[in-house]
DNA sequence: CGCAAGATTGAAGGACATCAAAGGGCGTGG
DNA sequence: CCACGCCCTTTGATGTCCTTCAATCTTGCG
């Protein structure tokens, strides 16, 4: 990743809204961008917040375990998303563990660096309450979501955001951006992989979806966004 | 609600927390309590947020309805509670509806007001990150709990989430301090009323709770707490 | 006393999780 | 290059937890 295109992306990063000239800057020289492979962690649930961290490339997805070893996914990240930025500016562990779904380049910033930055420009701090606020929005419906929908309803939404999130066009539909297996979106939706390769195989007899291995294809967005709704 | 009392509020309020004295002394000056009768909406879904809400006594629930109008409990706040603060700090609707459990004073500040309060005090907004993020945290529980566990471990949470943070000491154990029916608690657990009528019947009996007419006691805290840890 | 709102209980059915087993792709190493 | 093995996926059978519907009971209050 060259300062060309990390430039690029913090500007459009939503920690750096109409931050000032020079702050923007300093926070371009200070990064230290760092590389993780699919399938590794960029933290783990409890570890100390040493860093704020914005992903540069990939997709990494936010999960928790609970006591019975059950795992739920809280968020799918991709390019320019802030990574664990609440538990920085709270100062407190980090209350998940961040995977990386594909090779991802991680930009970092030191804590106490980005603490001192927030101190002396409102504007970060700003736009971390506007960050956390829009975060807790999605939450708030997802947990809405969950206590009053079927599982087919609760898949269609999570395709449609993964869509919008990480998707890509391809011939007929929209690919879905990074390789979730059966498991992982069962993780996302709050049920079991038996049920989702059940639910995406008849969808894609009925021409919805493209189903395979660690791909998913939306063909017919309408009538996904129809199934979401509850008009079944 | 007296002058004193509305002082040794907001200083314990998270909001005003390391607030600069003239500060605090302005906004004691400037509140405007109002008078919510129970039942009654404090604001509305969609609502513009004209105005800051830090509830000054009684019990009020936030919660949304969805599409197929399922309606859905976000959170039960009690005296000290800022309600709906992040919508005016993002300056964005409400997004639910806050609706008073039992009669309620509330203490407001114009959103205009607060607004230019929190620019010329960045404690305020380090407070309300700080704030949002700790809901944001209790959110993402929420949302794996129902996510992964039963209905019952999911009532057992609550009942233990609202005796401690409306509970008062009884004759043999904690009573919940805000008059819920099962259809409230319904909406907070994610369920329907009869699926909580069974379980706290079925508690009842074996000396876990007390239920009654609007009205749970936690009989045995240690037992519910197993209960919500899924060691049944 | 009678009404209304809340609570309980039973019966029935369905949606979904679980268990078990077998069927593809893809990479790797022989 | 082919074959082996691993991981992902599919599919069936089975059971159960929970919702839904319907009816009755209780409690507090006017």
């Amino acid at each position: 990743m060259n300062g060309t295109r990390i430039r690029a992306l913090l500007a459009r990063s939503p920690l750096c809204h109409e931050l000032p000239g020079p702050a923007f800057e300093a926070m371009l020289r200070a990064t230290e961008p760092r590389t993780v492979a699919a399938r590794q962690n960029l933290f783990h649930q409890g570890d100390a917040a040493h860093e704020l961290i914005i992903l540069g490339t990939g997709y990494l997805k936010v999960w928790q375990i609970d006591g019975s070893g059950d795992p739920t996914t809280i968020h799918v990240l991709g390019p320019g998303d802030p990574v664990g930025a609440v538990a920085v500016f709270r100062q407190v562990p980090y209350p998940a563990t961040a995977t990386a779904l594909l090779d991802c380049v991680a930009l970092c910033w030191p804590a106490g660096w980005m603490l001192n930055l927030m101190e002396r420009h409102p504007a970060v701090r700003a736009n971390a309450l506007s960050l956390v606020g829009s975060r807790t929005e999605e939450l708030v419906n997802r947990l809405r979501e969950m206590a009053t929908e079927p599982v087919g309803q609760r898949t269609a939404r999570a395709l449609l955001r993964l869509a919008d999130q990480t998707g890509h066009a391809v011939a007929g539909g929209v690919e879905i951006g990074c390789p979730l297996s059966r498991q992982d979106l069962a993780e996302i939706v709050g049920t079991d992989l038996y049920s989702v390769s059940r639910i995406l195989r008849s969808w894609a007899a009925s021409g919805l979806v493209a189903a395979g291995r660690l791909r998913v294809v939306l063909l017919n967005r309408a009538a996904m966004q129809r199934i979401a709704d509850g008009d079944d």
